[in-house]
RNA sequence: GCGCCUGUAGCUCAACGGGACAGAGCAGCAGCCUUCUAAGCUGCGGGCUAGGGGUUCGAGUCCUCUCAGGCGCGCCA
């Protein structure tokens, strides 16, 4: 239970009674919300209920919530006051043992803490970065990588069961273009004149990737028919680039349960299936020679093509049978995170999974808005077909993971990312991620200092925290008391910036309680006390940079 | 032109499925280390939440219009 479902309880069990009595007549609704004021004096939580209830009751706010607070019955468990305020909150006063009860709580649990319970081990599949393998992954890439990873670890800490998955786009004129751009180098570099394709990629990796071909098997490709080199360039470019990025994946600490290649789509029959069976529910029709479908129906701008004049497939053709497919895995839930220039692709999505009898409610896409790099105080151009961008790489080279990472996950996804590299490698001490790594290494100082001067730790149970009186030590148990509702409503949001607020509230509540309140003392019980008070702030800390993919270090 | 996103302190951003007097960090100023890590702590100044209308007991949050910025508007992916 955490502090706001005991108190939603107390709450509707007054709700009940009043009812009970005919004192409120409203039937039902919606189970009483908490939430924390932002002002000290009113109270540990605040509920809003009376407010609501006014206008149904027929009667005054103020009046409603007096008759709550009058069926209230506690019996001094949890509360120690409770009071009517303002137009007419509901505001309540948690009794200290409470919240000292909680950190006992959470010291038994250990690194279970906070571990959610609204997901109901349902499935959710998680589909992010999913960038095509034509090139490296750039910032705006690392941006996608640190909030899925962080998304799928928070899904997976409030109950979900989640799977996390990575979309190859490996077919289509893209990756096309991407080999005949390597042929093209390779054969430069031979010294050979050959037009570059129109369209190519003119990043250096390709070059990079034709002196390994050129290496590996030498002149071989210079004189052959297209048919003959094609092949053996498309699948050597394709390979090093996925290799690229899961190694880059790997060191930004991102993992993944599946790679889905476009191309398997293609070739289980996958595409052809859902396009007859869009065709045989009469949402596909022919046009200039290329078959469309009729996505306006569905509140789409403009019907869209899902076969070519030529016969290829559009992408749109091939990932309208991966979502299917997505679907027809079972999953409760699907989240798909895409960056903002994929923005424009939503309604026709969501219009082919209504025409297919999908559910649409069971999938969620998340718009990532794009990242500004600052360079020197200017902003760093950004064009895959020039090759010009800053690469994850070079993030986690010049700023590092936990910093970059951090920062990343700091902002809402709708919110524009200015990412300021000389900032971040500059002024790196002054970073809050290291605020709050600070705080943790803080404390696990705290404990080799113990350790060094023999200090005997009692067991969870044994611990006298009515010790903890300051308020300054109240207040940090307020806060870890308060992690475990953060968790599932953070989850629910699909928002883990929360928790980066969190945690610098939490890391600025542990220092100034550090600052002001020694920990080791002769006073065995105190110090026993603040110590079991640091453990658990650790433990906080522990998991909810775990969940970031930030680590806690040790010792800085 | 149309669609989506954004506009909050000098700068970068928060504000938890409308809630009470909008908060941090950085930058600026003034203090705090013989004692558990000063990557820390304390204090000060800083706002018509882009602007106008509306809904509501209550709006940074919802609706609408205007302005500004970003992204998209391919038989590319």
């Amino acid at each position: 239970m955490t502090v706001k479902e005991d108190l939603a309880d107390l709450l509707q069990d007054a709700w009940d009674r009043a009812r009970g009595d005919g004192e409120l007549s409203v039937p039902f609704g919606e189970p009483p919300a908490l939430e924390l004021p932002r002002k000290k004096g009113h109270g540990d939580l605040a509920s809003t209920l009376a407010l609501v209830l006014a206008p149904l009751e027929r009667k005054p706010p103020r009046k409603v919530a007096e008759i709550l607070l009058a069926h209230l019955a506690d019996r001094g468990r949890i509360l120690d006051r409770a009071e009517v305020a303002g137009p007419g909150f509901l505001n309540f006063f948690i009794q200290s043992d409470y919240w000292r009860e909680a950190l006992r709580d959470l010291l038994r649990q250990g690194e279970a803490y906070g571990a959610g319970r609204i997901g109901e081990g349902k499935r959710v599949l998680l589909e992010f970065v999913s960038a095509n393998p034509t090139g490296p992954l750039h910032v705006g890439h690392a941006r996608g990588a640190a909030l899925g990873d962080a998304l799928a670890n928070l899904l997976a800490a409030a109950g979900y069961a989640v799977d996390r998955e990575y979309y190859i786009n490996d077919a289509g004129k893209q990756v096309e273009t991407l080999a005949r751009s390597v042929y093209a180098r390779y054969r430069e570099l031979m010294g050979d004149t050959v037009p570059f394709p129109e369209e190519g990629y003119r990043g250096e990796y390709i070059q990079t990737i034709a002196r390994e071909i050129l290496e590996r098997e030498g002149p071989r490709y210079r004189e052959v028919a297209e048919e003959t080199w094609y092949p053996s360039f498309l699948e050597q470019s394709l390979t090093t680039i996925l290799g690229w990025i899961r190694s880059d994946l790997e060191a930004f600490a991102v993992r993944f349960d599946r790679w889905v290649s476009e191309r398997s789509l293609f070739r289980d029959g996958k595409v052809a299936a859902t396009l007859s069976d869009l065709k045989a529910r009469g949402q596909t029709y022919l046009r200039d020679g290329a078959i469309h479908f009729a996505s306006t129906a569905f509140g789409d701008d403009k019907d869209r093509v899902v076969v070519k004049e030529n016969g290829e497939h559009t992408y749109f053709a091939s990932d309208i049978a991966y979502h299917r497919e997505k679907f027809a895995r079972g999953y409760d839930l699907m989240v798909d995170l895409w960056g903002a220039d994929h923005g424009g692709y939503l309604t026709r999505v969501q219009a082919a999974m209504q025409a297919l009898d999908c559910s649409v409610d069971r999938l969620r896409i998340v718009i990532l808005q794009m990242v500004t790099v600052l360079r020197e105080g200017k902003p760093a151009a950004m064009s895959k077909r020039e090759g010009e961008y800053i690469l994850l790489r070079e993030v986690l080279e010049e700023v590092g993971k936990d910093a970059a990472r951090f920062m990343f996950l700091t902002r809402r996804a709708d919110s524009h990312l200015e990412f300021d590299l000389e900032v971040a490698k500059r002024q790196s001490s002054e970073n809050p991620v290291y605020y709050v790594q600070y705080a943790h290494a803080r404390i696990c100082s705290l404990f080799h200092q113990a350790a060094e001067r023999g200090i005997a730790l009692l067991s969870v149970e044994a611990i006298s925290l009515d010790r903890l009186t300051e308020p300054e030590e109240i207040a940090l148990l307020k806060h870890l008391a308060f992690f475990p509702p953060l968790v599932e409503e953070s989850a629910r949001a699909l928002e883990p910036h929360r928790l980066t607020g969190y945690l610098l509230d939490l890391a600025a509540a542990f220092h100034g309680c550090y600052f002001q309140h020694r920990v080791i003392t002769d006073d065995r019980d105190l110090t026993l006390a603040r110590l079991a008070l640091a453990q658990g702030v650790g433990i906080v800390l522990r998991k909810a940079l775990g969940i970031l993919g930030v680590s806690a270090p040790e010792r800085m």
